[in-house]
DNA sequence: CATGTTATTGCAATGCTGTGCAACACGATT
DNA sequence: AATCGTGTTGCACAGCATTGCAATAACATG
């Protein structure tokens, strides 16, 4: 004896229903939730009516499956809770549902496994777009994001015939370097964390470069995991393995966190001893504990690029892939000894 | 001219298309795909062939509409960024993915008409669940999902009527306020943010119920925002105020930050002037620039209990609703004073 | 009053997959 | 040889919303 408000088995209430208790067509149901369609206002009222005393929503899925493709937009990272990638993530999904996508958020290991399972799972749900935030898609992954048609976007990671989205770590590099080159310093060194992603590679590796031009030697030390300990163990192993620098640059924050508070333990003052330049410009990193120089990555400048690369490629799905670089940008706080 | 590999028009593929390839019916693609379906070894062989040639995966688009649902679940919250959360965020989403479910994140603003459009957009998508980790649904919200009989899990507030998961933050007051009170403090005061949420509200109004009741008159204080800059904000207005407080407590580890680094920067020593205790227990709290003593809530803990409630939930939708509790644990560092 | 025009509305097909039912083939049994 | 059981396969429909097309009604015009 239901009253027909509820459908009692807990459905999801569908526009069959609507149609009965407007006595309307299903057709017209569609219409009233149509904008632009061809409806007399009288009928479109009690369409509404019995919609929101029902608590109709139109299902995407069913509209998904005419359109051949759905609003979710996948976000596939590893490490969701590190404090830069929390903050892509967040800046991302807003640029996302302001465009009127759904991200959803694939947080997972970073195996080639877990990627190709993620992968698919967005190809199911006919997702109009991946986004892998960090990691490269296994090369099988990638056939098949072509062969089904779905765009494909990397963040800071260069991948030919793909889409993608980098800070420009070379000039960040350069910039550092310059930096601390106008201290005077002489000892340089590199913290990183083994098997780098390219993004991270490559900031080493200009860096590296720039000192070996002006002359120097740079120390490089690498540790396992580019987190906060991380940074601490290869501060550690630094000043262990010969000469305190006066002159370090780490690869991101969260390592030149760790780096800080190690060397501080150990006696060194910053910057009056050693100077230091992080990367990303964290939150954090503007704490008055910390008060780090660092080159300042801007998440909301990763998530504009990622919608209009997005735009670009919906709008024609065979255009040349494009790869953009954003500039980076150095911000002065207390880390790095005043210019000589 | 194409060779039938692609489909030309960059459009997903369909079922249709690999049983052209294998020379089967649609049916036999579905079986096998289908655990357990009847189907021969041979012609289980020649779809699995055709449907790997063709990149085909299954639309679950399609499978939803049969189901009457998806396996989405929406994670609705504000400030995606902020460190607890965003371990929330991971957490959750590691644990559903890990069900089988595909985790939508609805990073919004907290007005009710975001919330309204978030809770909106996931019924449209015949999401399996939605989480609320931040915030109240507006109680149309409320109405709404209830209509369409999909669960609404609460994280840290309660709301009769609906199935939730919290911290103890009673207990936790407690326990931060016996720890405090064992140095021999006497000027205690908390510090938290306007209009606070419940849970944080709890915090306060528990720990100042204790402080009156062995005979105190704690000190409170609010900021604007519950961040780092909120904390240092209060910790002015607290030392403006008049004698410093020699037992601080925060409601959030971020506001303890703030409250610790202006506390140091105004010449007060932690723990030997004022001790200090923060809640969550966010990574940054073990990091040797604060090592702060505070209250831990696993993020972990709290997405198994979601998903076990969610499971319960699917299993029998007129269960009557349940809020779980969980206890928070103290960890000791370096922020609070010797026992006396 | 007859005819033409316009606005609405319903019908039916479409998109994709899962599945009950019936048909079929094939080997085995009596 | 007739019958039976078993395993396999295709047909057709369900599930929900959109949309072209045709039918209808209401109205205006000559």
């Amino acid at each position: 004896m239901s009253d027909g408000k509820d459908n009692g088995q807990g459905r999801f209430v569908s526009a069959q229903a609507v149609a009965e208790r407007a006595g309307v067509s299903r057709s017209a149901v569609s219409r009233a939730f149509t904008p632009g369609a061809s409806i007399a206002p009288e009928t479109l009222a009690r369409v509404h009516e019995a919609a929101a005393a029902l608590g109709y929503q139109v299902n995407d899925l069913a509209r998904g499956l005419l359109a051949n493709r759905s609003l979710l937009v996948g976000l596939v990272t590893s490490d969701a809770d590190s404090p830069f990638r929390a903050q892509m993530i967040a800046a991302l999904s807003q640029a996302l549902i302001e465009r009127g996508n759904v991200p959803a958020i694939i947080n997972i290991g970073s195996t080639v496994e877990d990627m190709a399972n993620a992968s698919r799972q967005l190809l199911r749900y006919r997702a109009e777009a991946t986004v892998f935030l960090s990691g490269s898609p296994p090369e099988s992954m990638v056939e098949l994001t072509r062969q089904n048609g779905q765009p494909l976007i990397l963040i800071n990671r260069a991948e030919t015939g793909l889409d993608s989205v980098h800070c420009d770590d070379m000039d960040g590099a350069q910039q550092a370097f310059e930096a601390l080159s106008l201290t005077g310093a002489s000892r340089f060194a590199v913290i990183n964390k083994e098997d780098p992603s390219p993004s991270l590679a490559a900031r080493e590796q200009a860096f590296a470069g720039f000192a070996v031009a002006s002359g120097f030697k740079p120390n490089i030390v690498r540790a396992g995991h580019s987190d906060y300990d991380g940074g601490r163990e290869a501060a550690r192993r630094l000043l262990a393995s010969g000469p305190a620098p006066d002159a370090l640059f780490c690869v991101n924050d969260l390592m030149a966190f760790g780096a800080l508070d190690h060397l501080r333990e150990a006696g060194l003052r910053v910057p009056d001893d050693v100077s230091v330049i992080g990367f990303d410009d964290v939150p954090i990193a503007a704490w008055t504990s910390y008060r780090l120089t660092t080159l300042r990555q801007d998440p909301h400048r990763i998530a504009t690029e990622v919608v209009s690369i997005l735009n670009r490629r919906i709008a024609d799905p065979d255009a040349p892939p494009v790869s953009i670089y954003f500039p980076v940008e150095l911000v002065v706080r207390e880390t790095v000894k005043a210019r000589q």
